[in-house]
RNA sequence: GGGCGGUUAGCUCAGUUGGCUAGAGCGCCUGCCUUACAAGCAGGAAGUCGGGGGUUCAAGUCCCUCACCGCCCA
């Protein structure tokens, strides 16, 4: 006899046991080049952040990848999923930054850059090395041996060459704009790495004198008030604005104003943008607003725009981290430097607002003060508020065509939209429009369009030290170098101090690039946004830009799983490049799954303390009940809560889970028990034993559900469904499986007759269930099918169904489909007799009679169910623990026995008799059924119903009345009797 | 301000194209250590489907509107 499975489940064990398997057979390895008549199926992995360990969120997001890796892997696609990390530029220099001067008490500008890169360098080495870990533990089937990260040489090479070819098609340029300035980490940032947060500020009304009093229908007016919620930006105003329109603008336009404290006489002029004021307005501006804007073109981009239409000056007032400063810009300092303006140098701009409004207070310049809600922008790092700043940054032109693209792409405006088609804007938007890109759910499709059609050009610098410097050498001047284009592109482009050269060098050129630093050719000294290099991730990682069999056999891939925060950031970036730099998309469906919050609907973060580290859970519940759990979850919404408890766990550490893990477990554990109940029963299953004229009712049922659940299970699958398949698995297992088929089971493992057919349905079920339910929990299903292959190593059924057996189970063949297996007829029988055993238990249970009292019961109803349940009267006894059950047509009611109604069969049990509690159950059943009927009745009274209804909806509630009046009579003659 | 979600049992959530008495898991109540499983078995209670209006023979489901919660974009 093999040895058995041990009786407790321990998740522990079998997760090693089962990464043995999968290690020994290197079946996560996918050799480019291998024929299999499915193809390839490729999914990369959206790289992780090597900021900090995985997270729950991650843990649903690999765990969904996972399951359609393993899932297609066994419908026997060549299947890769390339796995990787994410250097996350500002993030990653953050958090070093952070332990650096709290560990050292040291700031990064206490070390060379080398320095510094070298402490971020063994930040990632350790992170990366703990996130794949963490990956490992869940399961996932990554290749391995490809790991890549986006700062490697073979990713930094995909990032030079197209850096190299997007500058020498004229689509990265430098400009001078407004930037989201984030104080805090000195840089730059891309309008979608900002946030914006609901914030209690107030509108400060300043009073700004005319230089001239002017009179306004016998009014003489001495100032303008103005409204800002920014006071300290009122330095840098060059202009007061007002709508040519408001009746006070023919008296003021073209007067001048004195700026208090700076004393700069800036002028008034009309412009549209003004909002006129309005105390009722519904428009919150109008009701705030005074009619008069105050302009300051450095540091605000609506100011901004208001002084290129006005040719206004641009005065900057602050330094890079956000002080008050006269040395970055402003331009008139030596003009006004006066003792007040003085005071306010150095000052933070918080610090200065007070101050400033301090002044105007003592001044009586101060004309009111209100509370005001309004959206600020916030660094998504830093969570600073963002400073709009003038600064000069490397651009990607979006919506500039790229005439080499024309004979590919196409050209022209896609319809209704003002974005090229060959521009990268339009490389991403027109394969969504075409419907060759799909989102699930589908309205995440309107994000990533609205995104397209909107979008500006991408600033793509970033002041960091952490990232790909930008591949950009200069010189003042105009110069000519002379090395072949291929190598070096070279641009000339104006500054403030004249022309300046820019020459943008290709890969693998180190001995140029030091022969040009020592001809006084300094490289820029910025490193390029992050997303820049996932942009290329897909085709990176697969040795892009050289044409590798990799490149050639998994490129394009076929889903992308992320969250929604990243449609724009990422998955728009992708595709943009895909199409750009190897002429494909990317991927042909993108999977956006839910967030994860807490049970409050917070979401997770280190500050509330409410996270849940996956590895955490996985030694609480084990890696498969998290993995359940997690899918069980998974339905189209876009938030799932998941509440959150401290727990203690064997050695002793307090830490945060979630009971909804339970589920999973104790799922996991009833596998387990039923496969060992199972397996204890198959020593020596033979198929050859097998003679499928000898099943039974309940054999032919339960191969009917599982053809169902199959069925069932792959088009979910398919359709990017993960709770269903769950679910339907759960329900067939649980529900059918274990709770009537096992149990039927059990005295025919001690009938000679009846062994091997039962040996062989229960081989072949727990075999088939384990392969379906293997993407969901690998370890344990891997564990089982081992165990299961020692004890029953052929499972088929000769006639029915034969499945190919494999060496391991993560590359066993999925379930085929058995519809024909599926027969209504049969699970209608089989739910007559179990509402009949469900019946008897009622009535058991409500009399407290014990289990082990054997009782009589008799049922009587039509011929055709009495047909039906005589034949399966075992079945009834067995599970209703009777020791006589006679089923015929026209019985009479015993005196003294319990009564129930099932369908249209009457069941007695005998000598139980009650009258208080036959009464009560009598009553009860009663009512449910005169709800039934009058809701029944209310339709067919009802001659529009009768009449327009679909006649097949008509007869079945004409059936259902005269059963439930059938049901109700007998009831009633019940009632009556006792 | 624009857009997108959500609101169903005490909790977390399902509910396909409108059509049987609106479901599941957890929790709760009752009884069971029944030879795979107490992380279990058997049974039970529990819902004005956020409010209002409309379309329809029929609305949790479609339309309008209001309220609250959340996300994204300006």
């Amino acid at each position: 006899m093999t040895e058995q499975l041990s009786t407790v489940y321990d998740p522990r064990t079998i997760e090693r046991q089962a990464e043995e398997i999968w290690n020994r057979g290197q079946y996560f390895h996918a050799e480019p080049d291998v024929p299999t008549e499915k193809g390839a199926y490729t999914i990369v992995i959206p790289p992780p952040n090597v900021t900090a360990p995985l997270h729950l969120g991650h843990a649903l997001n690999n765990t969904l990848q996972d399951i359609l890796i393993r899932y297609h892997r066994m419908q026997g696609f060549h299947t890769l999923w390339m796995p990787g990390t994410d250097h996350a530029g500002i993030a990653t220099q953050t958090v070093v930054e952070k332990r650096l001067l709290a560990e050292q008490g040291k700031r990064r500008t206490d070390f060379t850059r080398e320095e510094f890169v070298a402490h971020v360098q063994a930040w990632k080495d350790e992170y990366e090395a703990r996130i794949i870990s963490q990956l490992r533990t869940m399961g996932c089937s990554c290749d391995w041996p490809r790991t890549r990260f986006t700062m490697d040489q073979v990713c930094a090479r995909a990032v030079r060459e197209t850096f190299f070819r997007l500058f020498r098609d004229g689509l990265i340029y430098r400009g001078k704009r407004l930037v989201n300035w984030d104080p805090a980490t000195q840089t730059v940032l891309a309008d979608d790495e900002v946030e914006h947060e609901t914030v209690q500020g107030h509108f400060w009304y300043l009073r700004y004198p005319l230089v001239q009093p002017v009179d306004i229908n016998g009014q003489t007016i001495e100032h303008v008030t103005v409204a800002t919620t920014r006071p300290e930006t009122m330095l840098g105003d060059t202009a007061v604005a007002m709508n040519p329109a408001d009746p006070r603008a023919i008296s003021l336009v073209g007067k001048m104003v004195r700026l208090p404290i700076v004393g700069r006489l800036i002028p008034i002029i009309a412009d549209e943008h003004v909002v006129l004021p309005d105390p009722n307005s519904e428009d919150e501006k109008a009701r705030y607003g005074t009619g008069f804007l105050k302009v300051t073109p450095a540091h605000d981009p609506y100011d901004w725009e208001i002084g290129q239409r006005h040719q206004l000056p641009v005065i900057n007032v602050m330094a890079p981290d956000g002080s008050v400063s006269e040395r970055h810009g402003w331009e008139d300092w030596e003009e006004i430097k006066n003792p007040d303006v003085e005071n306010l140098l150095g000052m933070d701009r918080f610090e200065a607002r007070e101050a400033i409004v301090e002044w105007f207070r003592t001044e009586k310049l101060l004309a009111e003060v209100r509370e005001y809600t309004h959206e600020v922008g916030h660094s998504y790092r830093s969570h600073v508020p963002i400073e709009p700043y003038l600064s000069d940054q490397w651009y990607i032109a979006v919506k500039k065509p790229i005439e080499h693209l024309a004979d590919t792409f196409g050209s022209g405006l896609i319809e209704g939209t003002d974005v090229p088609v060959n521009s990268l804007a339009g490389l991403a938007l027109k394969p969504l429009v075409d419907g060759r890109l799909t989102f699930t759910p589908e309205r995440y499709s309107k994000t990533y369009q609205t995104w397209l059609e909107n979008l500006r050009d991408w600033p793509i610098s970033r002041q960091l030290w952490w990232g790909h410097r930008i591949p950009i050498w200069n010189k003042p001047g105009r110069h000519r170098v002379n090395v072949p284009s291929e190598i070096v592109h070279t641009t000339q482009m104006d500054s403030e101090d004249g022309p300046i050269t820019y020459l943008c060098i290709t890969a693998g050129k180190e001995e140029l690039e030091k022969q040009l630093a020592a001809e006084d050719w300094p490289q820029d000294e910025d490193v390029l946004d992050t997303w820049f290099s996932s942009a290329l991730w897909p085709f990176s990682t697969l040795g892009w830009p050289k044409d590798s069999p990799e490149l050639n056999s998994f490129y394009p891939g076929d889903v992308l799983c992320t969250a929604r925060e990243i449609i724009t950031l990422w998955v728009s970036r992708m595709v943009m490049m895909g199409q750009y730099c190897v002429g494909d998309i990317p991927f042909r469906d993108v999977y956006i799954h839910a967030m994860i919050q807490d049970g409050q609907g917070r979401k997770m973060s280190k500050s509330l303390g409410n996270g849940i580290d996956p590895l955490v859970a996985i030694d609480s519940h084990g890696a498969d009940a998290m993995r359940f759990t997690l899918a069980a979850m998974t339905t189209d919404t876009q938030d799932v809560r998941m509440p959150v408890e401290p727990m203690e766990l064997p050695d002793g550490r307090t830490v945060n889970t979630s009971p909804k893990f339970d589920n999973g477990r104790n799922f996991c554990n009833k596998l387990w028990n039923a496969s060992r109940f199972a397996m204890m029963n198959l020593d020596g299953t033979s198929p050859d034993q097998f003679d499928p004229a000898r099943m039974k009712t309940v054999d032919h049922w339960i191969l009917s559900r599982l053809g169902v659940t199959i069925r069932e299970v792959t088009n979910a699958i398919e359709q990017y469904k993960f709770n269903e398949p769950i679910n339907a698995l759960y329900r067939f297992f649980w529900n059918d499986f274990c709770d009537w088929y096992l149990e039927w089971a059990k005295p025919r493992m001690r009938d000679d007759r009846d062994k091997p057919i039962v040996q062989n349905i229960l081989a072949f079920v727990l075999d088939q269930t384990l392969r379906m339910l293997h993407p969901f929990i690998p370890f344990i299903t891997e564990g089982i099918y081992a165990k299961l292959n020692e004890i029953a190593p052929v499972r088929k059924l000769h006639g029915i169904c034969e499945p190919a057996s494999a060496e391991a189970l993560i590359v066993a063949p999925w379930p085929v489909r058995i519809n024909e297996r599926i027969n209504l007829q049969i699970e209608k029988e089989i739910e007559l007799v179990q509402g009949v055993i469900r019946q008897i238990r009622e009535i058991r249970n409500q009399y407290t009679i014990p289990p082990k009292n054997q009782l009589t019961a008799s049922i009587t109803g039509s011929e055709q169910s009495c047909a039906v349940l005589s034949a399966d009267t075992d079945l009834i006894c067995q599970l209703a623990g009777l020791e006589q059950c006679r089923v015929a047509p026209g019985l009479e009611k015993p005196p003294n026995a319990a009564a129930a109604v099932v369908e249209d069969v009457q069941v007695y049990v005998h000598d139980v008799i009650d009258p208080q509690a036959e009464r009560d159950r009598l009553e009860k059943r009663k009512q449910q059924i005169e709800t039934a009927l009058k809701s029944v009745q209310g339709k067919l009274s009802n001659e529009n119903f009768t009449s327009r209804a679909k006649p097949e909806i008509v007869e079945q509630a004409r059936e259902k009345l005269r059963e439930l009046t059938e049901q109700l009579q007998a009831v009633v003659t019940h009632l009556a009797e006792l």
